[in-house]
DNA sequence: TTGCTCCTCACGTCACGTGAGGTGGC
DNA sequence: TTGCTCCTCACGTCACGTGAGGTGGC
């Protein structure tokens, strides 16, 4: 097969048709289109596609994920091998939840009871991960931007510049309003 | 202490101050006030919010367990049971992605390269991961719900039946829009 | 008096979900 | 001709985030 459908694409990744419909109204996924109007995915939008569904998992936003793929262009086997250190963490710290929860579990099979600021501390370990999950991403976008080169900076820069350039002085107003000014 | 105030719950807990709000204003978690209007949590209340948390983590949304916590009183012993099964659970998964990302990286290394069509597996076994999450929920749910007891049922039956008789039209109207009818 | 915490609106956000209504190739 | 897949609006949803503007006890 060398080009997908988007409902053969869909069906295939697990995707819905609405989020590949979403990803090409934001700009994420640009699809061609045949005569009739229907888009067609090819290898390279494939590969974007796993680029972006890599990132999600890594937690970041749609917008975090355009503003990456439009700096850097990260290599799948870069994106994999990270996934796998993302996925020896996650075994730990599902381990050590694991271990916590059956103390916690001895702990009230002892004592036949829980005061309510043990409680407080339960719930702080189960939102705490979310706080870690947060710092992770943070660190990690940091490790993605810090692999542009000078040159890509320096084009991505002349990208942008270009782009602003190119706005009407009501998308430009638009833009402020959503993001931080360009250099 | 025996009451905290919003803000030390917070700071305790790691959720966020407009969060408690957010439970509060849907009627989730109700704590009283002091004279100055200022909320006031007692035991009862956190022992509800670690109930809320909890299946939070479990996938399930704010209206799923607005009813659950109406119609069963889900004991903490076995809330603590269920998370531990589930530490149980995302060890084994996390450890199966893990195997699986380091034979794609060694298969990487030994090709040099990854074909598209491959890719697409990729990204399917990524967001299948979401849907197997689901399905779980769904079968927790069904548990859950299945041990009410036939006279919890009953009450709750009469509890909606109650609320219901209570509205006016125009909420009824509202109601109907939003929820299946009530019996 | 000065902070600090608390309060109530109320609009914004993010990533889609969910119809509505219609077209086009096998 | 009949399905089936595809299309474009466009409003809805979920769980809060984020100010705005103001009050009250130590």
């Amino acid at each position: 097969m060398d080009t997908w459908s988007i409902g053969d694409l869909a069906a295939q990744t697990g995707l819905t048709v609405r989020t590949l419909h979403h990803y090409d109204e934001i700009g994420l996924v640009r699809p061609g289109r045949t005569g009739a109007g229907h888009r067609r995915y090819t290898a390279a939008e494939v590969v974007r596609l796993h680029r972006i569904v890599t990132l999600r998992g890594f937690g970041f936003g749609l917008a975090e994920i355009a503003t990456l793929l439009d700096a850097t262009t990260p290599d799948v086997r870069d994106l994999v091998e990270r996934q796998y250190v993302q996925a020896v963490e996650r075994v730990a710290r599902a381990t050590r939840q694991r271990d916590r929860l059956d103390a916690v579990r001895r702990r009230f099979d002892a004592t036949g009871d829980v005061p309510a600021a043990d409680l407080v501390s339960l719930i702080e370990g189960m939102t705490r991960m979310d706080a870690e999950e947060f710092e992770r991403r943070a660190a990690l976008r940091r490790a993605l931007t810090e692999k542009m080169s000078a040159d890509e900076r320096a084009e991505m820069s002349a990208r942008r510049a270009a782009a602003w350039a190119a706005m009407t002085p009501d998308q430009q107003e638009e833009m402020r309003r959503s993001r931080p000014a360009p250099a």
